[in-house]
DNA sequence: GCGCCCATGTAACTAGTTACATGATTCA
DNA sequence: TGAATCATGTAACTAGTTACATGGGCGC
């Protein structure tokens, strides 16, 4: 069996664009992709490690004065090749597993005053992260031409979609409060 | 540090509602909130077994004419005191990752077309969960008031949720894949 | 006789998180 | 001098998946 590690290719994806260190994509991920993306020290600097083993990366030590020396992995032509299949391999169906829904469909074993505070909660986030795309797309409309240059949008397409969910989301949320508000207000 | 297991907080809550065996459970997540949860035999059963140490739940073995036996287990006094609690716990902020957006994110690294082929496959799972939700829908309408019964339809809004979030993913394949046809077009 | 559903479980693995440890430089 | 940022890494743990092993009963 194939065994897939997404990391790995995420990893690949962000060293294809440019070569980075352990610190650098973490950073990448935080500020760029975090909205559909995210990893963490304790996965990054194994699979780097791993990746260089298998020739995927090259390991270059940069040192810039005033600051730490930092390992600078870059991409081989051996892992854009493996870059380029898993591009093309189908996409994993990933069942995703949302507590939020877990905790509402419980809600008869707790008060309904509990899940509106989570659903609230819930709201504030979809919020704050809906706040958070207006920025970076903003931030990259003054980089347009360069980024993009005459070619797809792709930074773009995948702010969309934050922008498509989010909303549905603070939707569903504004419509379930409302509903749960009136249930209580009837139990009253 | 509070270790939190969301499996057996998953399990707790569905045999909150009737005892079950760790075939029932698996049945009841796939058939019902498959749509925002999963769990795998690999995984039920060991956490049934660690909760009938931990005394959350107890074993009786069932035996039904013309059917293998089996072990069902029922929630205890102190399993519902945890479940409740747990419920009252902020929800987790999982970050998603959407194995999709990655590849779209990466899409300079390959053609057009197969991040198109992509999208629209994400396009047509969307579609086919909006129809199952539908179908979900139309099998709890008609015991809605045994259901309910007075009480707020969580289900219904759980079912709701997955129609807004399907529906703007929906959205957003046709919105991308339109985008990309131009793109794909100009290059021409 | 075959395929499907019922039913339970383990082993091996992949994936991902958290906490800890360390130490440099910059800026207020 | 202390907080923030830069920088790397490991250990221990939690979580979740896949494959395998086993076997009975039902309906066609």
């Amino acid at each position: 069996m194939a065994r897939i590690n997404t990391t790995q290719y995420a990893l690949l994806g962000m060293l294809s664009f440019q070569p980075m260190s352990g610190y650098d994509l973490k950073k990448f991920t935080d500020r760029s992709i975090s909205f559909f993306w995210s990893e963490n020290y304790g996965h990054i600097y194994p699979v780097l490690k791993k990746m260089e083993e298998q020739k995927l990366v090259t390991k270059h030590t940069m040192h810039t004065e005033g600051k730490p020396s930092k390992n600078v992995y870059s991409i081989t032509k051996k892992g854009q090749t493996l870059l380029s299949r898993w591009l093309e391999a189908p996409v994993r169906k990933r069942i995703f597993r949302l507590e939020v829904l877990l905790k509402v469909f419980f809600g008869y074993r707790t008060s309904i005053d509990n899940i509106i505070g989570k659903v609230d909660a819930e709201r504030e986030n979809a919020q704050a992260v809906l706040t958070e795309l207006a920025e970076i797309e903003q931030h990259i409309g003054s980089h347009q031409h360069e980024a993009e240059n005459g070619r797809p949008p792709y930074m773009r397409l995948c702010l969309n979609y934050g922008k498509y969910f989010y909303r549905a989301v603070a939707q569903w949320c504004d419509e379930t409060i409302d509903i749960l508000q009136k249930e209580r207000n009837k139990e009253e």
